[in-house]
DNA sequence: TAACAAGTTGACCGCGCGGTCCGGTTATCG
DNA sequence: CGATAACCGGACCGCGCGGTCAACTTGTTA
């Protein structure tokens, strides 16, 4: 699930090899401590020195960019593949748990949001976007979402679940659930409220 | 707004006012930059000597304390004023409107679910709770808030319009509305769907 | 296998942070 | 008013960070 972009020459087999430790080691460490871990850290995570890691990523930026790129990736495609699914309500909501599903996510889910990024993960982003919705649409259609929610909302609220069970100390690991439940019936048509704000753009 | 706890000694005219100076400045500091704005910038705001932020806050862990006590107490004051209203459902909208409304939570919201904290933190914490708990007790009897919603929920999910919106780059700062109106909407009776995890215990 | 380019490493750098401290200043009160 | 203690300020400290570099190692290729 490692983003390899095609390069003029292919990398020697070691630094192939320590980059997809480096990627891993990276984000269990974020995943962990958030964004603060220290690269000296995910080095000695990944069982590599300091300056492999730079030589890998010129940036700390960039290693998180290349982290954020795999995810999102990852998830559109589990969006992608839910397109032809037969109700789509029910995919809408199988697709945010699957979003929900994604530990790793943690720090790195408030990275979706912002504007400030490099053109791949921008890319990257669009292409989510663009699959959420279409799912969101595919679900309004078929009347399973009220019809004043736009793709865009979904996209904001998907992490929310993650956030807000984020600060129950002991909880459940599937805590988050409950909330997605909670806020996915927030989107139904059934007992749905004028909103006071329209949607807002990308 | 300002916490003065009784002292021994009350404090000198210019002690006093530059505390509140410092916590002003701290507060937009806080808010503009989240809390990884420097020590050095909050004097520098308050117009005022580094020093003289450590004589009053020994850490700035404590001034951020001393912040959000400041702002929990807040909070719970207007869910307090809400507990005598007419319609229990409309005050609890009520109170979250005005969660949503204050500002300056941005980065400080998130320290409200947490348990490492000073005994007056959780002190207000606890009050602030209660408050919570005693508002959504009301609504729920009312019929104006489904029944397997716990104050616990609400005092979790309070935040999560803030932070949904706080990731839209030029959004309208009314947009957290748009949010808490879905939130709420999911916290309704009608057409609530079964909640797949248990409310959890803080 | 020889030779070279690609990759690795960890000591090193500059920076900005939270926090300290002491010489100078100022509100306060007898 | 004058003495005193409370208070102020900003130079200073140690630390850990992101990032650099030159000496060394290793995969690759002819």
């Amino acid at each position: 699930m490692v983003t390899t972009p095609a390069q003029a020459r292919p990398l020697r087999a070691d630094a192939a090899r320590n980059r997809a430790l480096l990627l891993a080691a990276a984000a269990d460490e974020f995943a962990e401590h958030g964004l603060e871990a220290s690269v000296a850290d995910i080095a000695r995570r990944a069982g590599v020195g300091k300056g492999t890691v730079f030589r890998h990523f010129p940036t700390k930026d960039d290693l998180i960019a290349a982290i954020v790129v795999d995810r999102i990736n990852d998830l559109r495609a589990a969006g992608e593949r839910l397109l032809d699914a037969d109700d789509a309500g029910a995919a809408l909501l199988e697709f945010l748990t699957i979003a929900g599903g994604r530990r790793q996510q943690r720090d790195l889910s408030f990275l979706m949001g912002s504007g400030e990024w490099k053109p791949d993960v921008q890319q990257a982003h669009a292409g989510l976007f663009q699959a959420i919705e279409t799912l969101v649409a595919r679900a309004r259609e078929h009347g399973a979402v009220r019809a004043d929610v736009t793709g865009t909302d979904v996209f904001l609220l998907m992490c929310a679940p993650n956030y807000v069970s984020e600060y129950v100390p002991n909880g459940s690991p599937d805590l988050w659930r409950r909330y997605l439940a909670i806020i996915f019936d927030g989107l139904r048509p059934e007992g749905a409220h004028a909103l006071p704000q329209p949607s807002p753009t990308l």
